[in-house]
DNA sequence: TTTATTTACGAAACCGTTTTCGCAAATTAC
DNA sequence: GTAATTTGCGAAAACGGTTTCGTAAATAAA
C-alpha cells in the first residue's frame, strides 16, 4: 500500500518550495536547468504524479471531452472513436463517452452535465429524437465548444463534420434505377434526424429526375426495439405493392432486411436490390456481398477532434462556425444487382 | 455569454453561507428543509452547477472509472462498454475510455495516468502484449481497485469476470472433429494471452481426447496489420498439408478467413469448416453463417462494473479477490458443417 | 564603481468545494 | 425554572495544485 505523495511533500523532500516545484514540472523559464532536473528526478524516483483535478481546478481546463453516441454498437461509432481518440492521445487529451441511447431526455441531461467544468468541449452524434437545438447552444453559450460529426443538427450557429448525405441518397437511388429498380423504398430510422432527411432528400431527387416517383417512397422505422423494426421490414417486404429495392439509412438496418429476407424467402439482389449506408466490416463476406455507401468513419472522427481542439485552444473561436464535408463512397458489390 | 456561478455567489444571493449551501446541495441532515428548498430554487434558477473537480479534489471521490480496451472496433468491446455504461449511468459514474493499441507500453502509460487520482477504479481488458501484470498491481497496491473483464492476466492478485475459455476451446474442437474435420488448427493472436492460452488448451485437450492430436496445430499470428494476418492465413490455406478445420480465437480473424477463402475459392464448410469466437451479429448473414462461440459481452461488461463499484464502495475490499466465470455459447451455424 | 536588469526562487492568494468545529437559539428533560 | 440536548447555521481549515508578486543575488550596462 503505497502512500501517495503530494507536491508539498515532494517540495519538503527536496528542501525547495511547492512554487518552485510546480513551476519546475511545468518546465517554467523561471526555474534554472539544474533544479528542474532535481526536481524531476525526485518525482520520478517518488512515484510523485500530479493531481489533474486540482490542477484544472487552478486553471480551468480540464484537458478531457466529452464524446457523445446514440450507441456505441455501431461499427461506424466505433471507428470514429478511433479517430477521435487518435487525435486526443497526441495532445494528452482524455475522452468521456456518453450514450443517449437515442433518448433526447438523455442527452440533456448529459449536455447538463457537460456544462459542469468537467470537460473542455463536447463532440455529438445527436439522437434520432433530438429535434431542436436548445440544450445544445446553450452549452455553448457557456463557453463550451461543441462540435457534431456524422448525425448533426441543422442550423448555422454550430460547427460540424458531416458527410455528403444528399449526394449519397442520390447515388445510391440512382445506382439502383439504374440496375432496374422499379419500386425504390427509403428506409429511415428518424423524421428529424438531418441526415436520414438529407440521405431521403436525395433519394427523392432522383427518383423525381428520372420520373420514378411513388407517393410515399420514404419509410420512418422509429420504432423503439429491434423485433419492431424486424416485424415492420416483414411487413413492408410482404405487402401488396412491395419494393423492388431498398436503400437503408442506416447500419443496422441492413441485418434486419436480411433476415426478414432470408425469413421469407426473398433473394438478394433478384428480387430485392439493397444499398445500406454503413461501415460495417463484413459487407464484403455477407450473403449476398453488401453494397454499401461507406462514410470515411475514422477520418470524420479525427476532423471532428481536430476542429474542436482548434476551438479549444483559442477561446474566442467559438464564433467562426465552420462545416466541413467528407465524402463517403459507395461500394458496390452484388446485393445492388451489379455485379 | 452566460457568467458561470459558483458556490459562493450563491451563497451570496441566498445571504447564507457557503457551508450552508454545500450542505443543502448534499440533502444534510443539519439543514432545515425551508432552506434545502430555497436552496435548491435558487440553484436551479441561476443555473448553478456543482465543480466536480472541485468536490473530488475534496473528498478525494473523482465519480469515474476507466475503462481500457485493446481496440474499440470490436463488437465484444463495443457491448461490453454497452453493459459498463449501464450500471455506471445508474449511480452516477462517468467512464474514461482508454486504447492501448494492443500495446503494453501504451497500456503501461495509461495505467501511469490512472494513478494520479482521476479515476476510482479501473476496468480493464489486457493488450495482447501483455506478459506481466507489474503495473497493474502496482495500481492496485495504489489503493485503485481493478477489475479485468474478458481478457485476464492470471495470477491470484486480481479480481476478473471472465468466461469458460478452456471449456468453450474443448467444445468448439469437440465440435468440428464430431462434424468429420482430420487437421485441426487453432488461430491465436498471441502466445501470453490468457484468454487465448486458454482457448487453446481446451482446443488440444479435446485433439488428445480424441486422438486426434498433430505437431502443432497452434498458429500465432502476432502480426501488426491486417495485410500480415491475411497472407499468414492464406499460406497456411494454401499449404501442403492445410488445415480441414479452423478454430479462430477472436473475432477480427474471422474477416480474414472468409476473405481468403473466397480468393483461394476455398468452400466453406465443404473444404473448411471453421468456428469462431465472436459476437458479432452479422454471423447470421454471412456466407455461410458463422458458427460462433458468442461470449456474453454485455454481461461481462455489467457484472465486471458491479464488481469493481462493490471494490469502489468498500475501500478494504482490495483484498477479496474474485474470479467470476459467465459461459458462452456455441452457435452452430453452417460454417462448421453441422447444418 | 554604480546602476539597471535579469535570474531563480519563495510567500501567499486563489481555484470551488467539503467538513470540522463552535455557537447561539430552540426544544426537551427534570 | 434550570439543565441538558438538539437544531440550524457560519467561520475557517482543508484538498493539491498554479500564479502573482516580491525580493535577494547574479549579471550586464553605464
Amino acid at each position: 500500500m503505497m502512500k501517495k505523495i503530494n507536491m508539498r511533500e515532494l517540495a519538503k523532500v527536496l528542501k525547495v518550495s511547492v512554487a518552485t516545484v510546480s513551476k519546475a514540472l511545468n518546465n517554467s523559464h523561471e526555474i534554472s536547468e539544474t533544479t528542474k532536473e532535481k526536481v524531476l528526478e525526485a518525482a520520478s524516483r517518488l512515484h510523485y504524479t500530479i493531481n489533474p483535478y486540482a490542477s484544472s481546478l487552478r486553471n480551468k481546463k480540464s484537458k478531457t471531452i466529452a464524446v457523445i453516441l446514440p450507441e456505441v454498437a455501431d461499427n461506424f461509432f466505433s471507428l470514429a472513436i478511433n479517430g477521435i481518440q487518435s487525435v486526443a492521445e497526441k495532445i494528452g487529451y482524455h475522452l468521456l463517452i456518453y450514450l443517449s441511447h437515442e433518448k433526447l431526455k438523455n442527452e440533456i441531461s448529459i449536455i447538463e452535465d457537460c456544462k459542469s467544468g468537467r470537460v473542455d468541449g463536447v463532440l455529438i452524434s445527436v439522437s434520432s429524437e433530438t429535434s431542436n437545438a436548445d440544450h445544445l447552444l446553450k452549452l455553448q453559450q457557456e463557453n463550451i465548444p461543441i462540435v457534431f460529426f456524422d448525425r448533426e443538427f441543422e442550423g448555422p450557429k454550430i460547427s460540424k463534420v458531416v458527410t455528403n448525405d444528399f449526394e449519397c441518397g442520390n447515388i445510391a437511388a440512382m445506382h439502383l434505377l439504374g440496375n432496374g429498380c422499379k419500386r425504390l423504398v427509403f428506409l429511415s430510422i428518424s423524421s428529424c434526424l438531418a441526415i436520414c432527411r438529407k440521405r431521403a432528400d436525395g433519394f427523392s431527387a432522383a427518383l423525381r429526375e428520372k420520373k420514378a416517383g411513388q407517393t410515399s417512397n420514404i419509410v420512418i422505422l422509429d420504432a423503439e426495439t429491434k423485433e419492431d423494426i424486424h416485424s415492420e421490414i416483414r411487413k413492408l417486404l410482404t405487402s401488396e405493392n412491395r419494393p423492388d429495392g431498398i436503400v437503408a439509412s442506416v447500419e443496422r438496418l441492413a441485418m434486419s432486411v436480411y433476415l426478414v429476407c432470408k425469413e421469407i424467402d426473398m433473394t438478394i439482389p433478384d428480387q430485392l436490390k439493397v444499398v445500406v449506408f454503413s461501415t460495417i466490416e463484413t459487407a464484403p463476406i455477407l450473403d449476398p456481398p453488401l453494397t454499401t455507401i461507406t462514410q470515411p468513419a475514422f477520418e470524420i472522427g479525427r476532423t471532428a477532434a481536430e476542429l474542436l481542439f482548434k476551438k479549444i485552444k483559442k477561446k474566442t473561436s467559438n464564433l467562426t462556425i465552420e462545416t466541413i464535408v467528407l465524402p463517403s463512397v459507395l461500394m458496390e458489390r452484388r446485393s445492388s444487382g451489379g455485379l
